[in-house]
DNA sequence: CTAATACTAGACATTCCTTCTCGTAATTCG
DNA sequence: CGAATTACGAGAAGGAATGTCTAGTATTAG
């Protein structure tokens, strides 16, 4: 992994990093469409050659712009306390605090535009945003289900479906205050985790 | 409601339907960005004024087009059979249809692409698309609850919000077969009703 | 018949994405 | 050190799309 030195100057990280940068300042006031390269080049002190040499159109662009900066999110880890039920709260907590800020939502949806604004695959992105979440919620209801505090024979796929698609309903829907979203997050998991059904 | 008679000559139906089913018919070999207005006019056989005095932009007219074929689907009702599991199994089985249609999912993803494209209000539309769907699962949840076959305490909302976030998810990521959509939206009402504490 | 609006067709300005050119700077290899 | 190579900022230029506008015709109410 380590960088093969070629000939000729070295690409600069600062550049990189004033670009993305740049984008994410104007997403979080405007939309996707409001990116123009130009504006970003101006806004970055860059100029736009820069763009195109390290991304071949737009999309990807604000798409790495919008997932560096998810990647720096350090609120979206999965613990394993022995206690289900407390990190399923905490994993929802973490997204209730994400989805609480404007300038998350702001990012999240310029991805979904950035992401069909064709020359991307939609599919690989969203996979790639929420492939991790879905495997660590796989992993640790499975390993709940083999420590006996999940009973067997439940689809887990189904419930970390669920578990992924609210929290992607609130992006796209309400953006509401932390405190609300966070107690319905709550009420999920005390409703998965009793069931729905009046005990006998 | 009734159209009030206003001098001059009323606008053509026949010209709305051909407006909205050209950009169908883009939407589901193209994506949104294929959507180009010039492209939608000669498709339709109108000029392009015809466009621009029914929707102030592209953003609320590709809304349109996908609203539109979606209010003509009727399987998204949700019946009250006294049987909560049963009616839930029916409302998912009748998205997991939906969704088994590579034409409906590209409509729904032009549709989330419609939201976040700035210009339009996107949470009014989401709420619009999904505000249905929530009032009735919420409305037959409760009567449930009522009816003693759903215990008391549950957030019904929070229930709701996570049926329709399984769908969106699903809509967004991966697409598949109808069987396989509906075995896991079995699993999760399953997995819903009866909870996923071992009993005791 | 007159006023008002809708219609197709197409020209037009404007904006934006993308490619290209220029002169300069930084780095590797011989 | 010097040649080759790549990155850099600035900006010009082509091509496409959005949204406005005009022209001439059609349809409706009064």
């Amino acid at each position: 992994m380590e960088a093969v030195p070629r000939p000729g100057r070295p690409r600069s990280q600062a550049t990189h990093d004033a670009i993305l940068e740049a984008v994410r300042d104007i997403l979080v006031t405007g939309g996707y469409s409001d990116v123009a390269m130009d504006h970003v080049a101006n806004l970055a002190g860059v100029g736009k050659q820069s763009l195109y040499r390290r991304w071949p159109s737009k999309a990807p662009l604000v798409a790495e712009a919008v997932m560096d900066a998810y990647g720096q999110n350090r609120q979206f880890e999965l613990p394993d306390t022995g206690d289900i039920r407390a990190d399923l709260r905490t994993w929802l907590h973490g997204q209730a605090a994400y989805l609480g800020s404007p300038r998350n939502v702001a990012l999240s949806r310029a991805l979904a535009v950035a992401a069909a604004d064709n020359s991307l695959d939609g599919d690989a992105l969203y996979s790639q945003l929420a492939g991790p979440h879905h495997d660590a919620l796989l992993h640790r209801l499975t390993g709940a289900t083999h420590a006996g505090d999940i009973r067997a024979g439940v689809d887990l796929e189904a419930v970390a479906d669920a578990l992924i698609g609210a929290t992607l309903y609130r992006i796209l829907t309400h953006v509401r205050p932390v405190e609300e979203t966070t107690r319905h997050f709550d009420g999920l998991v005390d409703a998965l985790m009793i069931g729905l059904q009046v005990p006998k």
